[in-house]
DNA sequence: TCGCTTGCCGAAACCGGTTTCGGAAAATAT
DNA sequence: ATATTTTCCGAAACCGGTTTCGGCAAGCGA
């Protein structure tokens, strides 16, 4: 049997905009004005077209609106997966707030992954001069961040998700973490304990500083005297949060409670914990921060300030759309709230005057 | 002060083809063709073009090739965010193998949420109708997936990540879960079990419906007879792992190791194992299947049948291009191999004539 | 009634590439 | 030297939209 293909209408012929026109006796231009909603056309034929469009199934491509308007109506996002896999987790709940937030404007997002600053670099650049993307959202915001620079040189719309030192002309969106490592240690301190630790990120990313500051402020609202010894960085792993733990408890004068400025590193030291012999609740309290799946099924339950993801991506690009919409950068700016979760590992220090009944009754 | 802004050369004018040609004192047809290897060009102009093209920096806009050509270059994938969060610990490896393959051939990729049947269809119907892409990868193969044959209709390019039972016209990568299964099946018999249960996934799903052939092709090949008590099903997450875990061990004759078409339940069996006073590796084993990370952080750690996510994305990425390109689909399938990691929770039943020394003498 | 807006739409240019077609020049055959 | 093919490039159409411009007809005021 010979392959009987016909090939004049071979495939579901498209309707394109002048299958629209040539219904309606209108030109393609009136068509193409009505639909985006030019004032030059009458309500009647708007309406008109509008159905026309409708009923014949009529979707203009992308590729070739951008060719005159010079938009694509599509976001890029290049994430990192060189580093440690602490944000895996929120990778999912991430790009469902941006893929939410971008499609209810019909617009799509553009995804890449990236080993390596230079990796990264090239993958922008590429995005970029093909003009696959209108803009970029910038996850994992470093103090001195070079992409700002280089971004607003190649003059394209960014937002950062974390804020940055150098705020001329910059969007972002960020958590507002410095208040929940603040209110971290005021909890510590409210349940007694006297001697809290800090184990923070890699000094390199911005929150890093920023939760610092926080925590060093916390410190300072409850009176107590800040301890070099107690504070240690570049902890985002549950191997690092171990050791860094481990590091804290063999102090002279090891601390009671420990804020951590990661989920994953705190959950590390439940393992640290146990190798000491010290139970996590008891002997040593733990905040996190971030809200990993994870932390609830630690036992016990991690206490922490969870991040909504889904919520930073999802106003991540609105707001980048915003922007590219010709929205001013600058005004573009949102910051949230980690939402504290009380579970069972900060408790009153088993040192202290006060007891778990106390604790319960109080 | 007046805002100064110079209207003619305001930003960095972008290169474009007829730069190109007028540099070169070409057509624009001539540098075209020159750049895509057109026969017709000959060798000394073709490398003049291509030299003078990276010299200048010209980079041809995605969407204005996409126009005649009909090809954006551009990879759709729709990701499922409402049930479980089974899948969610592979999203970034799998989106990076994906990047990986496309960013090697120049393409990119396009990434959507959904958290329904009707969101999703929406979703790559509007992808597909505005032609931001040029195919789709579909994750989470259904045993009867209705995505396969509305796609066809649509007459769009897809691939399966799984395989699917109307086989005609479909490409997909898949790992051999039945080869796993039946695997875990055959290392607790040779370890001494006689009594396996099995925890599977979602029926719905095909690689359950294959996993469970797997299971069951092992225990013929051990010579064991089936107990349908001991086979349960929809575990997908640690809650439900857990609860089945405690139905078989509620048995009156309950099983002494379980194999777990997936980690996240074979987790969950820790718990309950933990509540019943039963330890994992001693009174019960557990094998499970994914490989997530977690499974290193259980104790004992779970031994599983660990799968590539990246290598998926990869390979998923390249066929479709492939066949994109003009391939046969029914040309392009691979299946991979998931990978055992022996680790602590697979041992001789604690019941068993042999001891833990023999096993180790082994 | 005439002139002048205003409302509304058609005609055509345009966006930045790709692809088809035809023809001049060079190479080869006669 | 002429005829014929081959090589190689220019000219122009084309892809499917958007946007500018100009003009007709209706509405308005004088």
């Amino acid at each position: 049997m010979v392959d009987q293909e016909i090939p004049a209408s071979r495939g579901i012929e498209r309707v394109k905009i002048s299958d629209v026109a040539v219904a309606l006796s209108l030109t393609k231009s009136t068509v193409s004005r009505a639909l985006n909603g030019y004032p030059d056309i009458s309500e009647s034929t708007r309406l008109k077209v509008r159905n026309a469009a409708r009923r014949m199934g009529y979707v203009p491509l992308s590729h070739a609106q951008a060719i005159k308007t010079g938009r694509v109506r599509s976001l890029g996002i290049v994430w990192r997966v060189d580093s440690h896999d602490g944000h895996r987790a929120f990778l999912s709940d991430f790009l469902d707030g941006v893929s939410r937030a971008v499609s209810a404007e019909d617009w799509s997002l553009t995804v890449s992954t990236a080993d390596s600053d230079v990796a990264e670099r090239t993958t922008l650049s590429r995005l970029l001069k093909e003009r696959k993307v209108d803009g970029f959202i910038l996850p994992r915001t470093l103090a001195d961040d070079p992409r700002v620079e280089w971004l607003r040189k190649e003059e394209a719309p960014f937002i950062l998700y974390g804020r940055v030192a150098s705020e001329r002309n910059c969007s972002w969106f960020d958590f507002r973490g410095e208040d929940a490592m603040r209110k971290a240690v005021a909890r510590l301190a409210e349940l007694g304990h006297e001697r809290i630790g800090f184990v923070n990120g890699d000094l390199r990313f911005n929150y890093a500083l920023l939760r610092r500051d926080g925590y060093f402020r916390g410190l300072a609202d409850a009176g107590i005297n800040p301890d070099p010894d107690l504070v240690l960085d570049g902890a985002m792993t549950r191997e690092s949060g171990e050791t860094a733990t481990r590091k804290l408890l063999e102090l002279e004068s090891p601390p009671t409670g420990i804020v951590f400025a990661q989920d994953m590193a705190a959950l590390g030291a439940y393992r640290a914990a146990e190798d000491s012999g010290v139970s996590i609740g008891r002997e040593l309290s733990v905040i996190g921060y971030d809200g990993v799946p994870e932390g609830a099924w630690a036992s016990p339950k991690l206490s922490t300030f969870a991040v909504d993801s889904r919520w930073a991506g999802q106003r991540l690009a609105a707001l980048l759309i915003d922007q590219i919409r010709g929205g001013n950068p600058e005004d573009l700016r949102e910051t949230g709230e980690a939402r504290f979760l009380s579970r069972g590992s900060d408790r009153p220090p088993a040192t202290s005057g006060r007891n778990l009944a106390d604790f319960i009754n109080l």
